[in-house]
DNA sequence: GATGAATGAGAATTCATTCAT
DNA sequence: GATGAATGAATTCTCATTCAT
């Protein structure tokens, strides 16, 4: 299930040149993640992804163009999309469902690039003076998120596990923050993770 | 009132470039929480003093110096120490003398240094490759956030205001959602401000 | 007289700016003009100028800008338009004038930037993609020695001295030849100059 | 006929290899000659030849190679000196016979490599820090065609056709005219060739 | 032979820092 | 003290050249 971008795998990369790439691409969305997109040098991501610099302009044109095309697969092969049909299939309460996902933005995975997805798409929405392209994706990314959640939370509501209140506007303070925290330091929020999430959850749940 | 660190020796400065010095630090402090420390380029600093680049460089050896006795600065000048220690007189509970410090942790002020101090601190804890002495004055920053709030933590929880659990530990989640949600973009929530601040105490508080 | 473009030596840049900034474009105009546009790099203009190039993008914020002011600085400091005015004045023939116009655009002079101004515009007149400002200011410095020199054109085939046909072709075949032929190495044409001049002129006169 | 340069050693390649090759040099002769050697980059002869870069490389060591074998590929192949002895041949004028050559060096054709070689020749005599062995070829090529030229010039000053003067110095004039504006712009000198041609004869010529 | 992946030296540009006035 | 001129190290990006497949 593609949703956004046009499918970046076309038939015509072999299946080397599109692991090449991915193993760019991943690096990338690691540092792009950790340090911020302005932070983060090429030769950062040469060094993480283990090639010299030279190599990463030849599969990209630009840092911009590293930027575009790593949210973009992010957002294509990430789980994200599969995660929340799972999610929407279980039996859960609306209120365990959006644990589960706090749960998830938290956990971190060598091929699981959601989350650094999310990071990064939540620092861009903030920052001025992107290239055009760049910017539409980003909100497109940030919207997905949005949508995704907001039945959740409705439903939430409507059960009377989640407080009342508008509800765009409290979905928009939960993940700023979730964002936020994840930005700063991620090593410190997966320390006793479950006790964590259930105080972020105090946030919006109604005991 | 100086806490952590040597004096400024500023018996020996005459007035007049103590000023001088002071109106580039409250630009540094400002510069330095809006933008975060490695992005904010010393031309931005001088700019937002309204003074050349070069003068800066006559009153501080370096970026490092800067942002070292800035936060220092920030730290002794600031309203900080007797924020507290009014809140502590009054007669408020612990919780809402938690909520006053979380509002007066987001309001913007062009001399209320304060919070910027505590932005940038809070940025600076999740940094490696600082330099020494400024890795000790920020850590030493950091505990004075906490020594202040644990007795209010520990009021409350003794109170039935607080949730349970590790004093230390609860106090840091919430120092650090704090601190990372200011670092990313404060206008966000100084809208609706004391609403946002209800949902983030509920984090810790039992209703 | 200026012509085409806004004033450069605003008041506010003091002397010793302004003088710092025309060695640069000096420097500069020599560079292009030796080297063509393409080839000439930063270091080389820094070189001539005898400044770092640090000191360069102190002053111009680009190469393209580069580019642009020292065109602009060549057209109108040079004695180009000064250099018509007296050619009108004077009682020589057109062809006598042309062959002034020809003598002037070999000669060589360290603040005679004149003519390296007339060898940039028509090296990159044949350029493609071009910024389009620099275009513009290219093709305005064309125009003004078309429009000077085709009245001298149609007078000399009114009086018979230069050979019949479309004033505005044959003007275009002797600057073309005339650029390019300076363009590649004047040296070679200011040895036995007047000789060399007289070649060049039989290509439109009658004799 | 081989002229100034060790033999390609072209018996020991096969038909095969020797075409290929050939490929690469007159795709590398058209594009050094539109663009000049220096901003001729390796992957516009590869993709002028319509082959991979990495081939290039198997072929040749380095840009100044295929530079190299180009020029003396061009010398041999091409049909200068072919041409030369028809024109020798031919009962024309010694004028007619410079007209042509004029015309000829003008003119474009894929398999006509030989006003190429003409152009790049004509480029280099100009540049510095080339390469010995390069600039010794190219100081032939280029007396190749003085001395071929230097008989026609002779001829016609003794027959009152063209004008009186150091021979040599005349023949420079107009050698060095054709080459520069042939490095300009050739698509100009195209259009409306045959007048064109003939203003620049009369450069040289008595009427 | 043929491709294009991979490397690294070099060029434009930014910015902390020093220095002359 | 105050300015901004001047420098050079670091960063993004280009391209000749080498190498694995």
């Amino acid at each position: 299930m593609k949703i956004y971008m046009a499918p970046l795998n076309e038939e015509q990369l072999d299946k080397k040149k599109r692991e090449r790439k991915e193993q760019i691409m991943r690096a990338a969305l690691k540092v792009f993640a950790d340090n911020g997109v302005k932070l983060t040098k090429i030769s950062m991501i040469a060094k993480e992804a283990k090639v010299s610099h030279g190599l990463v302009y030849h599969y990209f044109d630009s840092k911009d163009e590293i930027l575009y095309e790593s949210i973009e697969y992010g957002m294509q092969e990430n789980m994200v999309e599969q995660f929340f049909n799972d999610l929407n299939d279980s039996r859960r309460t609306p209120l365990e469902k959006i644990k589960q996902f706090t749960r998830f933005a938290f956990k971190e995975s060598d091929t699981g690039i959601s989350n650094m997805v999310f990071r990064i798409v939540q620092q861009l929405n903030v920052v001025n003076g992107l290239p055009d392209h760049i910017h539409e994706l980003v909100e497109n990314a940030g919207k997905f998120y949005i949508e995704a959640l907001t039945p959740l939370f409705l439903d939430g509501q409507k059960r009377g596990e989640i407080i009342q209140g508008d509800t765009e506007e409290l979905l928009g303070v939960y993940l700023t923050v979730l964002s936020s925290i994840m930005a700063d330091d991620p090593s410190f929020w997966r320390e006793n993770l479950e006790w964590k999430v259930e105080i972020l959850l105090r946030m919006i749940s109604i005991r």
